[in-house]
DNA sequence: ATTGACCTTAAAGTTAACTTTAAGCTTATA
DNA sequence: TATAAGCTTAAAGTTAACTTTAAGGTCAAT
């Protein structure tokens, strides 16, 4: 298989397969007499792996570790595995208390310029100052 | 006051702020003979709306047309506020769908992992395949 | 007078994950 | 045979929000 049927098995661009190959997440395939890249069924799997890591939210650098040259190399263990997993789970609860905060002080906002709107009064670019008031007192 | 104090008072670095104004989000202030900046205490609120903006999770971009000259200039009006929070809700609220998805297949990950790694089985670097097929079930 | 803190500019560097460009082979098709 | 599609490489471009660097002028205090 050349590198543009990998492309198309796998949905990912030859240029970035390319680019997968140049950051070690893929091993180095062989080569026809042509110099064209010549894969195996076993690319597709690898690509798989690479794009399941990638929907889980892990970086190209974690997946380097997760599946590149080096984790295939030394075999995967779980404890590592497991601390990836965890490591990412924390980032994505973090995540997700920053933005349901961003959520909830969005919409407070927004009630808040409704009232204004309502009242006729008309404060021009200081609203935004206003929530400040609202969210950190300090001010 | 000179850009130190300001930065002081705002928690901003003085590089920052210097930038802010190469965008624009920041109108360009008075110069001393000497040619340093000068600010009144008008540029902290400017800074305040801007780091209020930016923790609603705005770009910088977004807030250049919020809290910029431009802005300034036109006047805010309620309708195009509205619309900038309105689509940094729909954004937020995409990317909340997305993180919670993430972590219920990371905790779907770790389960399954454990139950493999309880039978002795060792798959080595195939879970992620493994992960694939429970969760995309065409392979 | 000199040391150190503070100010100036313009330009380059950083990170991530690609994408684009340039310049040139090879292969398949009409 | 010609032309279009596909392959090769290396290097530069993209976006965001800064940070760092270089090279230098100014100010306060000792």
């Amino acid at each position: 298989m050349r590198i543009g049927e990998l492309a198309k098995q796998t949905g990912i661009a030859a240029h970035t397969i390319r680019f997968y190959e140049s950051k070690g997440l893929l091993p180095k395939p062989k080569r026809g007499m042509n110099g064209y890249r010549t894969y195996s069924d076993e690319s597709v799997q690898v690509l798989s792996r690479i794009q399941t890591a990638q929907r889980l939210g892990f970086s190209l650098e974690d997946i380097h570790s997760l599946v590149g040259e080096k984790a295939n190399a030394n075999g995967l263990d779980h404890e590592k595995l497991l601390g990836h997993l965890d490591a990412r789970l924390e980032e994505v609860e973090q995540l997700l208390n920053r933005l349901t905060l961003q959520k909830a002080e969005i919409k407070e906002f927004k009630k808040q310029l409704e009232i204004n709107w309502q009242q006729g009064s008309c404060m021009q670019a200081d609203e935004l100052t206003q929530l400040n008031k609202d969210v950190n007192p300090k001010h």
